[in-house]
DNA sequence: GTCTATATTTAGATAGAC
DNA sequence: GTCTATCTAAATATAGAC
């Protein structure tokens, strides 16, 4: 499907291939292993090329994660942000639930359309927003802050009253959440001691929205 | 105060100076920058030993990770499996609100307790939480299995017909919101625009907890 | 217990042939 | 654009003097 490279100039043939065999042998090895424990050699072994062609066509390993992180994490965001812009130009004014629904359902969609993928990115999402080293809290940043922006002023529309820094809790909760959701299915299989159940989807939505919309009403009930 | 380090042998002097020097200079840096982009030489310039030492006293850069992550993580456990069977044990059977305050009280008046250790301490166990190699999943399951399955159980009582998978659900979302609220006070800061808003232990405790009572009161009546 | 010095491995990155 | 071969730096870990 290759989302979101359109942007980029387009190369042709084997050059392609081994672009996108490394960015997705990328994604896989990050995912697992995290930025610093990465090793571009496992990368390329994964992806089946040569250890140099990553250095010739991402010039570092930085470069590479960078990339690879915001391909997709600016696909996200960019759903997130329509919604949420949606929500806001209501007439009404924006609902909790709208903005909520916002950041949630693109997160449970993109991350049900893209598969293994999806969850190699959600993995890699995760860890960043957990990790406080330099270059971590950089990208995060330049990822994540517009979003938030517009997500914390969003909720304080949504919610009469509701103070900044109980809006900045809210959006917090709320990406904290769908980023488990999307990437730790193994660590709830192996808690349910069953087989791994396969939610729908779309109930999978309603349930996350309808969980945060309630704890966030009841938060701020008692905080007045 | 030296926390759960009543079980161990006691050294004196400047032995024991140094292993507690570096086993702290470990938890700064060890938050910081990960475990693997963390060096033993780091660690020692942190501490102001020799690096030798580190080997000397812990074999292992491994083993000194494994061992400065389960001395603070296994007091907070302990704390948290204390509530939980007296909330179990109760009279009229568990209420979920006893169940969610067993797992977050700890969380918050521990990391309050300790201040930048207990910050150090939570970095490393939100990063944890979220990384998937070998090590660390291992790390995480031999940590926190046990109080979990307890807990699963316990939601599970206290909620009548609650599904097992909605209860691990429950419990990885209580988890997953103490772990951030410990341990990313800096986003929450600089997202706010603002100073940092010291808010008073027991009134977040009540708020984080009635927070997740109302999600997952909600999230159930929606799934029955 | 603590130091200096070093062994050994492995990392990211590049030069230069093809 | 891709390969082989290699440079250079930095990592964990240890040997051995004190």
């Amino acid at each position: 499907m290759t989302v979101g490279l359109g942007v980029h100039p387009v190369e042709h043939g084997a050059a392609r291939d081994a672009k996108l065999a490394i960015m997705e042998a990328a994604e896989a090895v990050f995912a697992t292993n995290g930025y610093a424990g990465s090793t571009t050699r496992q990368i390329a072994e994964e992806a089946g090329v040569n250890l140099a062609l990553i250095h010739y066509h991402f010039s570092s390993k930085e470069k590479l994660y960078e990339l690879v992180l915001s391909r997709r994490a600016n696909d996200l965001n960019a759903a997130r942000m329509v919604l949420l812009k949606a929500a806001v130009s209501s007439d009404a004014g924006p609902a909790l639930e709208s903005v909520i629904d916002a950041l949630v359902r693109p997160a449970i969609e993109y991350s049900d359309t893209l598969r293994s993928a999806g969850q190699n990115f959600a993995r890699m999402i995760d860890q960043l927003a957990s990790a406080t080293d330099e270059l971590s809290v950089r990208l995060l940043s330049e990822l994540f802050d517009e979003l938030a922006q517009e997500a914390i002023d969003a909720l304080q529309k949504s919610v009469p009253h509701l103070q900044r820094s109980d809006a900045v809790t809210a959006y917090l909760f709320t990406l904290s959440i769908c980023n488990q959701l999307m990437a730790r299915q193994d660590r709830s299989s192996k808690l349910c001691k069953g087989p791994p159940v396969d939610v729908e989807p779309q109930a999978l939505i309603r349930k996350v929205v309808s969980f945060l919309v309630a704890g966030i009403n009841t938060m701020v009930a008692e905080a007045g």
